[in-house]
DNA sequence: AAGCATAGTATAAACTTTACACTAACTTGT
DNA sequence: ACAAGTTAGTGTAAAGTTTATACTATGCTT
């Protein structure tokens, strides 16, 4: 319809904030972006949106393009439109974060692809990022640090099979605080949402741990009667981790 | 740059569920649609933004024009981009929030402005809105559920001074639940945010309840001592309040 | 076989949340 | 002026949750 032409149009990006964990540290995945402005620097993926694409049929685009990955958690958090923030004219952007299984990630790497200019990066050791990407990457580390404590997403960042200290040392890096173990193993398997496997871990030089899994039908079970994912805190330990009492 | 040519552009709106209290429920601020498509029918106010126009400054806009207000509490929530959203054609959407006092409002009209065309509605009535906007505003109500949780937003919706059961009315209508009246005054006075101001209501056909004010400074100590607004319930309460034990 | 590294486990104390019912203060109608 | 009506305001005990804390178990390495 003609009265859409009277309105100001603008390109469209998803950008996406692809998270792995390696058993030690959150990471990043960060590609070396090969035109200007900021040839060669370090961003975060994105692409232009098409005509005929939903947004997360874009940010999933991104996701299968670099990393050869289908299916993933993926979740739109924010919009970024300041009309400073690309030098070279307005773009608006979509941020989205995804999670994926860092060692999935290796196996699907095509040579020769675009993939080959990507990296993984701590996040604790990223800087200073082009356009506003620094905002878009606190964004969404933000976001993914509450969603971990009220949703069961971090098991999308470990294997299928994993150990609880896995599990703790994930939750350890995403929140960035020490956890108990007995208290937090307490929690996790008290929501009765983990499969104990009768496996245990391989290739390890000490005892080896049981392995694991996160149980999709029992939490819709858990979900549909009333009950809610929570590994948060209460205030008082939050104001201690902050240096207060 | 050129490079920017290249890519699809599309027209966008900035969407802006305007909620209001009135002592008895949440209500939203509609407006009936001067052109097509849906002409005369009642959705949610939106702009489509302008080329130089930031996307909050668009959203502050739309709520300044419809009910001169400024300075209000504004969030954005999610960004609607399906490609055939809008029957004449793509429209990416960025839906915000915001909370108005009820009351301040209808001082600001203007006669034969824009406002003539908007009327408030129960949340609990609306029914079908056009486009995706009943999507919208579900995803702006269920951001305000959660918000007002853990930020003490909920003095947005309320006049400066106001009384304790006026503000625990305005929890149970935004969380569409009840709330045990010695139980929410312990919650809410025991994080000392409140002033209590030794007056009182007037013209209530019984006992007058005393006046509260919402410190913002006292919450700024409070957020640097690392405490933490909340008003939520236990995972036993959530459970009972959905049916199930 | 000793040493090393991580896995795995229970309990008591502190704290938080919940359930619950009566008196106080003001207005209205007689 | 007083009775009836309406909402304001208040404390406590029981149940439940969170926290702090330290030792034994198991497998690998040398």
């Amino acid at each position: 319809m003609a009265l859409l032409n009277k309105h100001f149009r603008s390109p469209f990006t998803v950008d996406n904030v692809i998270f792995g964990f390696d058993d030690e540290d959150l990471k990043v995945l960060l590609i070396k972006r090969g035109e200007d402005p900021f040839e060669n620097k370090w961003a975060l993926p994105g692409y232009f949106v098409k005509e005929l694409e939903d947004l997360d049929t874009a940010a999933n685009r991104v996701l299968e393009e670099l990393t050869g990955l289908q299916n993933v958690y993926l979740e739109q958090v924010q919009t970024f439109g300041k009309t400073n923030r690309h030098p070279s004219g307005r773009v608006i952007t979509i941020a989205y974060y995804s999670l994926i299984k860092i060692s999935d990630f290796t196996k699907n790497l095509k040579p020769g692809s675009i993939a080959q200019t990507t990296a993984w990066f701590s996040l604790s050791k990223i800087q200073h990022l082009p356009f506003d990407h620094s905002d878009i990457l606190q964004a969404c580390f933000q976001r993914l640090q509450k969603r971990v404590r009220n949703q069961p997403v971090g098991f999308e960042l470990l294997p299928p099979k994993f150990t609880l200290s896995q599990l703790q040392s994930l939750y350890e890096a995403i929140l960035n605080i020490e956890l108990d173990k007995r208290n937090f193993r307490k929690k996790i398997l008290s929501m009765d949402l983990l499969i104990e496997l009768g496996e245990y871990q391989e290739g390890v030089a000490h005892r080896p741990a049981k392995l694991y899994e996160f149980d999709k039908n029992r939490y819709k079970e858990f979900l549909s009667k009333g009950y809610v994912f929570d590994l948060s805190e209460s205030k008082k330990q939050m104001a201690k981790v902050n240096g207060y009492h």
